[in-house]
RNA sequence: CGCGGGGUGGAGCAGCGGCAGCUCGCGUGGCUCAUAACCACGAGGUCGCAGGUUCGAGUCCUGCCCCCGCAACCA
């Protein structure tokens, strides 16, 4: 028995919840209740990053203080752990005092890292916003959006030493003492290393930015977002004094979207490193999804909200969707049609129709009893693999390979044949066999869906078969579910 | 010359140097324990285009075309 840390990314406040998010969830709560199924003692945090402008922004349209509004977004995050039956056991937010006084904390400790820097930059003060070197070469100076010239502006912020790490960070990675997967990204963030990490500013100044943690000893100044963000993954360990810290550090994965790579693979091993503590052992990296072949977006109408899902076929038919459907390694697409065909097909006729027809015949060739169950002969050092590199998919089609071969052997061994000629020993045996299987594939199942592996067990439970009430998958008329517009 | 991913039977994908494979859909047959479910067999692909390396290329190299993401300090 071991302690096991894993972590989701924590999701920036500015809007509601949707399928994104939701998938990453779902592949850190496989992996914890893994974890605990093989004993071990689980910390599996996910929360909600609440301070910068733009949080600050959305909380005026809504004629909200920001806190009352990250308060309310926050609460629908958090939420999203029961909707999806989510096992996680930490929220953490960045408004949390705890978080606060420990990332000033931090700030000090990377003190050393820390320096005072001048941002240099082309600000439009018509947009109130700076513009990168590129833009405004390619504007040509000038504003499109007020036909003004940039100008040049200065401003004070603290650095944070980044590119002293760099060589440290790429040895990290090639080493795999900090294994990214999939080996796509890892290759990604090498060449990014190689390419070479210049320092990045950790701080804005709090009339440009006021809603943020205050850099310690400086009344001007707030960490950056992303900066403070990070400290998240620690501080909801409580870091630096809390046993938890002690016992958990460093994480045994986390789980982030591609798009915030950078900051995973650059500023936050450096922080780490700049504190001395040691890299995450594992980050896994997924991809993004899209809605019937489109990318979700708000004019298009087409975001997607995880409820929308849960609601016609359930929660477990939803997890098991994402979990198989959506490649674990690359983008994916969500579809009505798909998720009706792979709950028809998969779910209720594959696996429900195994479970039915096994207790049916218990019941009526020996009156519900089982009898001694043999072992479970299935070879599980493929999904053992699967899951170790955060291939949910693979790890699926694994226990599937099984319930499919269960329901060959019962089509070749004819357990209704064998009745009709009364060998009695025979079909307890291989009965027996049908049973201890299920419950193999429900043992595997349990991580990504635990109620259906739950409902499995509970009817091989004793020596006599529970029938469960109704259908394990009931068929379902094809309805005409369209994607909710929003 | 910003970075990356991808283009394989109707759909979704695997294969990454040695007879082109899986799931769905479709067709035929079998079975009757079961949620009109299950099992077997079959049709369907010149593996984006053009060159090259090789005894042999979806699989390696070069060039081109087409999709899709990410980045440009918003987090």
């Amino acid at each position: 028995m071991s302690n096991y840390f894993v972590t989701t990314s924590i999701p920036y406040v500015n809007a509601d919840p949707h399928i994104g998010f939701a998938m990453e969830l779902l592949y850190a709560d496989v992996l914890a209740r893994r974890a605990r199924q093989l004993g071990d003692d689980v910390i599996f945090s996910t929360g909600a990053d609440e301070h910068g402008g733009k949080v600050a922004e959305k909380a005026a349209e809504a004629g909200l203080a920001p806190k009352a509004f990250a308060d309310q977004i926050s609460e629908r995050f958090r939420d999203l752990c029961q909707l999806l039956n989510v096992s996680s056991n930490r929220f953490i937010r960045t408004t949390d005092p705890g978080h606060e006084q420990r990332a000033a904390l931090i700030w000090k400790s990377l003190k050393k890292d820390i320096y005072k820097g001048k941002y240099i930059g082309w600000y439009c003060t018509g947009d109130e916003a700076f513009v990168t070197e590129t833009e405004a070469k390619a504007n040509h100076g000038i504003c499109p959006n007020h036909n003004r010239p940039y100008e040049k502006i200065e401003e004070d912020n603290y650095f944070f030493k980044l590119s002293k790490y760099n060589q440290k960070i790429l040895e990290a990675i090639e080493s795999k003492e900090f294994n990214i997967v999939p080996e796509t990204r890892r290759n990604e963030v090498i060449s990014l290393l190689k390419s070479g990490l210049e320092d990045i500013s950790v701080s804005r100044h709090k009339d440009k930015i006021g809603w943020g943690i205050p850099v310690p000893g400086d009344a001007e100044q707030n960490m950056y977002v992303w900066f403070e963000a990070l400290m998240n993954y620690i501080t909801v360990l409580g870091y630096p004094e809390h046993q938890d810290f002690k016992n958990f550090w460093p994480a045994d994965v986390q789980i982030i979207g591609k798009d915030i790579i950078r900051f995973h693979c650059g500023v936050w091993p450096a922080m780490l490193m700049s504190l001395g503590l040691p890299l995450p052992k594992q980050l896994y990296v997924h991809g993004f999804i899209t809605v019937e072949g489109k990318k979700m977006s708000k004019s298009l109408g087409n975001v997607l909200h995880p409820a929308d899902v849960v609601k016609p076929y359930g929660i477990d038919a939803c997890r098991y969707y994402f979990l198989r459907h959506v490649p674990s390694y690359e983008d994916g697409d969500f579809s009505w049609d798909r998720l009706a065909a792979a709950y028809n097909n998969e779910l209720a006729n594959e696996l429900g129709n195994a479970v039915q027809r096994t207790v049916s015949m218990v019941e009526r060739y020996q009156a519900g009893k089982t009898g001694e169950l043999p072992p479970a002969d299935h070879d599980t050092s493929a999904y053992e693999e699967a899951l170790a590199s955060c291939r949910f998919d693979k790890a699926i089609e694994d226990i599937w390979e099984q319930v499919r071969g269960l329901n060959q052997y019962i089509d070749e061994e004819k357990p209704w044949a064998i009745a009709k000629e009364g060998d009695a020993d025979h079909l307890r045996e291989v009965l027996a066999y049908q049973c201890s299987s299920l419950i193999n594939i429900a043992e595997l199942l349990e991580p990504f869906l635990p109620d259906t592996a739950a409902k499995i067990k509970a009817v091989f439970k004793g020596d006599e078969v529970q029938p469960i009430e109704g259908t394990l998958f009931p068929k379902h008329e094809v309805k005409n579910d369209t994607v909710v517009a929003n």
